[in-house]
DNA sequence: AAATACAGCAACCGCAATCGA
DNA sequence: GTCGATTGCGGTTGCTGTATT
């Protein structure tokens, strides 16, 4: 029979909340709390849907939020989060209190994102063009992913000495929030170091030096550099890449990524790798 | 000053997960 | 165990203000 709409749509307002309304949702769910979502517009005299006061009172009203710009240092957790949980908002939400995940997920989509991807546009012209060229709504095809992963024969972390990189794990500040370590740790099922991703071949993984290597038609590099090493490949390869992405390895999960455009320039293939070279160019 | 393009963000939509009878 | 109701999440849309021409 189909799906039960979460609401009626007849007779319901839809669109930007008008002050009234804010003081009735907020007035309501002050005097008798959050849930009940679908009863409570029509318990607070609101002519909206129970979804559409979830969202306004989650993402606009409820008085923990903070307003206001993000932070640089928001800013860095962000960056740092959504490199180890992906597009994954509501838990990097949960890192930054008084911030909604759609709050984060806009500011990523227009304002990180293009950050991340015109990083390597040394002409990067903005004015003309599509409007979305690097927002969500488009994003470059010709993407870089580099990863940073612990070596798996190795148990201790990063070496500090070694961090003079642009990878995000390596020059992060601490962030005002730390992250719990099961959520470091997509995977739940209780990897440990002796587990791999059964969808990535030994041969692709196991370390090399500077060696390029065609994998499924498509260049990746593993770079070894002491415990550590890199691997990077187009991002259009995601057809692992996203797995590994999501890999508990060693309970350190992946460290760092990056993504930039013109990935046919080699030295961009070693943006994370400057500690061991010191080459490569600055993606940030 | 008007028209147009662009950027930011609030809100909507659909799907999946969870809850509870 | 099943199924409908509810909630939560992420992707997407489109409105609005600002910048540019």
């Amino acid at each position: 029979m189909g799906r039960t709409p979460c609401c009626e749509k007849e007779g319901l307002r839809r669109g930007r909340w008008t002050a009234e309304e804010d003081d009735k949702l907020k007035k309501y769910i002050e005097a008798n709390g959050e849930g009940s979502w679908r009863s409570l517009p029509k318990n607070a005299g609101l002519l909206r849907c129970g979804k559409s006061c979830r969202l306004r009172w989650i993402n606009y009203l409820r008085t923990d939020l903070k307003r206001g710009n993000i932070t640089p240092q928001e800013d860095e957790t962000i960056l740092k989060l959504h490199t180890t949980l992906g597009n994954r908002w509501s838990l990097i939400a949960g890192h930054l209190p008084g911030r909604t995940d759609n709050e984060i997920k806009n500011y990523w989509n227009s304002h990180l994102s293009k950050k991340i991807f015109n990083t390597t546009k040394k002409d990067a012209p903005q004015k003309s063009g599509s409007k979305r060229s690097c927002s969500s709504r488009g994003q470059p095809n010709n993407k870089l992913t580099i990863i940073l992963k612990k070596n798996k024969t190795n148990k201790t972390t990063i070496p500090k000495e070694s961090s003079q990189s642009n990878s995000i794990a390596e020059e992060e500040q601490e962030p005002e929030t730390t992250m719990p370590k099961e959520e470091q740790e997509p995977s739940k099922s209780g990897h440990n170091s002796t587990t791999k991703d059964p969808k990535i071949e030994e041969e692709n993984w196991e370390l090399t030096t500077d060696v390029e290597k065609r994998q499924n038609g498509v260049i990746s590099t593993i770079i070894e550099s002491g415990e550590w090493f890199y691997s990077a490949w187009p991002s259009s390869s995601s057809n692992f890449n996203n797995e590994w992405m999501n890999w508990d390895w060693e309970g350190d999960g992946v460290l760092g990524q990056n993504v930039c455009e013109n990935f046919k320039e080699p030295s961009s293939w070693f943006w994370a790798n400057n500690n061991t070279n010191g080459e490569g160019e600055e993606c940030r």
